[in-house]
DNA sequence: CGGCGATGCGCACACTGTACGCAAGAGAGA
DNA sequence: TCTCTCTTGCGTACAGTGTGCGCATCGCCG
């Protein structure tokens, strides 16, 4: 008798068999809030945002959807958990000389954007989680930045507004690099094809706009990513050399 | 007769009458995309990202939630629309005067904050729309920032990474601004009162973080509407610091 | 063994975006 | 004036969504 046969007895009279029947113990390590939020950061990453619901989530997990309930209180929430997780990536310098704090900010700096592209998904949330600088691996990368300036030579609340500038910099290029990412992983093409494919539609929207045009016309055979990638350091450049006039007298 | 009694006798008959009969004519003005974009905004503006569906949009504008598809392609278009229409509200300074950029740039730095400030459901968004910066009004800004570093003595690959630059932190500025006012709206009280409540679990979070702590400390009892402004102004004025190591030599 | 708290889960509810096809008005051509 | 097409509105329907509730079952403790 197969299992099927068994299954068309139908859901009156359930004929409870090995392959039914739940097993004696928790077949399963259970579930987790740990093992939810990293199951949920796979699901982030490789699918986007609009790919996480709790169901299929759960599915993910040999579990209900509702089940996940029991260890998160609601999606945002996960989607917090999440958020900081991935702050936990971002690579922190363990210098304490304060004479490399430039060096030491930078390396900070070009983790923190690394880490935003490799999930680019946190873009389209980032806006909405207003508590996500509370978690453990945001305040860690706050107090190191603090930390930073404060031994720089600035004094306590220069050092928090220094930090802010800095972060709001990465942060803000990050995020609409990783929203054309998105959109980019979207369009299935390779960055090359993208960007080629999307020149008409800028040149016609940049045509009254002559220095616009002078621009596109520049970049114009450039590959797209080194592009990005020295358009980042231009601004961290200068952002840090802003900071720079402040700490040395 | 009552409408009502009449509209008992069943779907079956349908009585017409004055009431049930449509007009001759099409009554409204129609719908417009613009009406529906501005409506949109004003549903935005008052109850969030959230808020926003295609059924309650359609009744505000008294119409079927589908009749807005045949002005609007998606629901995603709608917020692009809406996004390029606040963009549209940034004031942009008239100087062609290359010896006022920097009274320029701050001029159109603070106004795109003011503005994401007072739609703060764009930081929501700004992540996942990865071709807003397409729109018209987005174009007259980026032309008038090309411009402006142009006029200071740029070249044009270069003035187009300071522009970016600029750009970059005053949305990550403002971003992260508009994150906070969007929790503080769905909390219901006022700043202060929100700031108050939220010290408890700050401090808690910060509890091993002897800089963080202290900077706490020293922000403690400001004004939290001003001590932003001033934090933002702070930043800005060290971006164009460094903005003009490049354009004076 | 008895019960108790923690856990998983099926069901249900209210709601979402939007594809599809019908109907009715507007304008054009005969 | 009659018809024919094009545009516009909308009712219905589908495949989802987050999550509250209550039940069943587990491991553990007395």
């Amino acid at each position: 008798m197969s299992p099927q046969e068994q299954a068309e007895t139908g859901p009156q009279t359930p004929v409870q068999s090995v392959w039914t029947r739940p097993r004696a113990g928790r077949e399963q390590p259970a579930l987790s809030r740990d093992q939810i939020v990293a199951e949920a950061l796979r699901l982030l990453d490789s699918d986007g945002i609009d790919a996480l619901s709790m169901r299929k989530l759960g599915t993910r997990l040999g579990a209900g959807a509702t089940s996940l309930y029991r260890h998160v209180a609601n999606k945002d929430e996960l989607i917090e958990l999440a958020i900081d997780e991935i702050y936990g990536e971002i690579e922190i310098p363990r210098s304490t000389d304060p004479a490399t704090w430039r060096a030491d900010a930078t390396g900070c700096a070009q983790s923190l954007r690394a880490t935003m592209l490799r999930h680019p998904w946190i873009a389209s949330v980032l806006g909405e989680m207003g508590m996500s600088y509370l978690g453990p691996n945001a305040m860690r990368l706050a107090e190191f930045l603090l930390a930073l300036f404060t031994r720089a030579g600035l004094p306590t609340a220069e050092a928090d507004q220094a930090a802010s500038t800095l972060v709001a910099y990465v942060t803000g290029m990050a995020t609409s690099e990783a929203a054309y990412l998105n959109v980019l992983a979207r369009s299935g093409h390779t960055e090359q094809q993208y960007v080629e494919s999307l020149w008409p539609t800028a040149e016609q929207a940049a045509e009254s706009y002559p220095h616009l045009r002078e621009g596109y016309a520049e970049q114009r055979g450039k590959d797209p990513r080194t592009a990005r990638d020295e358009n980042f350091q231009y601004g961290l450049d200068r952002v840090l050399d802003g900071l720079e006039t402040r700490i040395i007298h």
